[in-house]
DNA sequence: TTCAAAACATGACAAATATCATGTTTCAGA
DNA sequence: TCTGAAACATGATATTTGTCATGTTTTGAA
């Protein structure tokens, strides 16, 4: 029996996550292309993906784990400006703009993550047209989702911010099976840093919420208790 | 002397911001699609390009004038999420993504704003692997300077917002011919809208700026007086 | 040119939220 | 299993910023 710890990494047709992501239609070919270069690595909680400053030297893939991707600030105070899970790619943006990382990218559980060098994901967009147009679907979304943010966060107090960012998590990252709990646990501090708020203050109202019995606390696994209720909390209307 | 207020619409092919779109090197068969199916409109402030909620049809580009895209909450308070000149276009995310507008566009200022059709607008994509990459590269721009407008938000207080977006004014709309007085002259209320604060402490901040003698005041036009002075108090770092 | 509406300005005050301090609990590594 | 560090929790307080009120100035349309 082997000793190493090395997890293995599984050819691209049969990785778990290709179905939902934007590789799922490439035909075998491509794929083939893909698996021959790419790498793989675990990357444990406090590594960090890829670091703001630093030039993307390819494309990063998630196959299992959860990703913030985060700024920081001259204080060191973390904004986290969008989260990955499984299937989701890491580091377009910056690849395809020609700049250094604009951000910081860190897994938030233990995530196996592949990396596919740049040329061979230029020459896939070269003659893929279909891919194109996939990395251009995902830029919009990450855009009409930041520029929300960007609304959310001039206009709506913590409260609702709070309230917010939990049904954003649930929605992303989908419930555990009682169907109610959150499929990701973060710190109080990591949801602060979505939150755009002091750790305390995520605290505090958390356990408002916890009294007002719209979710249960325990740990870091959140649950929640009355869906409707938290909507409401969260006053969306579009 | 004909009496039509209708301004005339330029050919593509002279078109005063076609070099600085994302048309400048379209051969010129393809613009002459473009040219025969366009239309053209001159918006005056207070109109409205589109509206949140409404489908796209078509693509915006902007002749000339200056435009402001934003969204509204439910109390009716705008916040400005992006902005664009000459030679941008405007409704591609929606377009793009497949989806209803989720902003509103209104002039700042009396703007020729011409109008492809997204039939068009597609098969140039189809045909022309250049221009997909274009506008890759403007939505990578656009996620970039909204991901950083969240931290911002989050982490710098409105002094320093400010500041900020006086910067950001000067080098988007650029400077008058005393290569000081921004280009773009603003509202309090838009540039409030701008930076996500109320418009009494956009108010108060400028006078202190002004008291200050980092900028001069002359109804809406801003004249930066000392550059040095203002971006330090923008406090900004990378 | 006039006039009403919008924009600008400033003060007083209230509310939201950050910061600081302190103590407890939980967790991961030796 | 132990133990120190990180995370969690809560109170007291300070600060920032928004809101409301009021008055002035500017602007654009008739």
């Amino acid at each position: 029996m082997s000793i190493r710890r090395k997890i293995d990494i599984p050819h691209c047709e049969d990785c778990a996550s290709r179905l939902c992501s934007i590789f799922n239609d490439l035909p075998s070919e491509e794929l083939g292309k893909i698996n021959h270069s790419k790498g793989g690595n675990l990357y444990k909680r406090g590594q960090n993906i890829f670091y703001e400053g630093t030039r993307p030297s390819g494309l990063y893939c998630i196959n299992f784990g959860k990703v913030k991707i985060y700024k920081i600030d001259q204080s060191g105070k973390e904004q986290i400006v969008r989260l990955a899970k499984a299937g989701d790619v890491l580091g377009y943006r910056s690849l395809i703009s020609g700049e250094l990382y604009s951000s910081f990218a860190a897994p938030l559980e233990d995530s196996l993550i592949c990396f596919i060098p740049r040329t061979v994901f230029f020459s896939l967009l070269q003659t893929n047209a279909n891919l194109s147009m996939k990395i251009m679907k995902i830029l919009s979304q990450d855009l009409k989702s930041a520029e929300n943010r960007i609304a959310n966060m001039a206009q709506k107090p913590v409260r609702e911010r709070l309230a917010e960012a939990l049904l954003i998590l649930r929605e992303f990252y989908g419930l555990e099976d009682d169907e109610a709990t959150l499929g990701v646990a973060l710190t109080r501090e990591d949801l602060a840093n979505v939150v755009g708020t002091a750790t305390e203050t995520v605290i505090r109202l958390l356990s408002e919420f916890r009294e007002d019995k719209i979710i249960a606390l325990k740990g870091r696994k959140i649950k929640i208790l009355d869906h409707i209720s938290l909507v409401k909390t969260a006053n969306i209307f579009d």
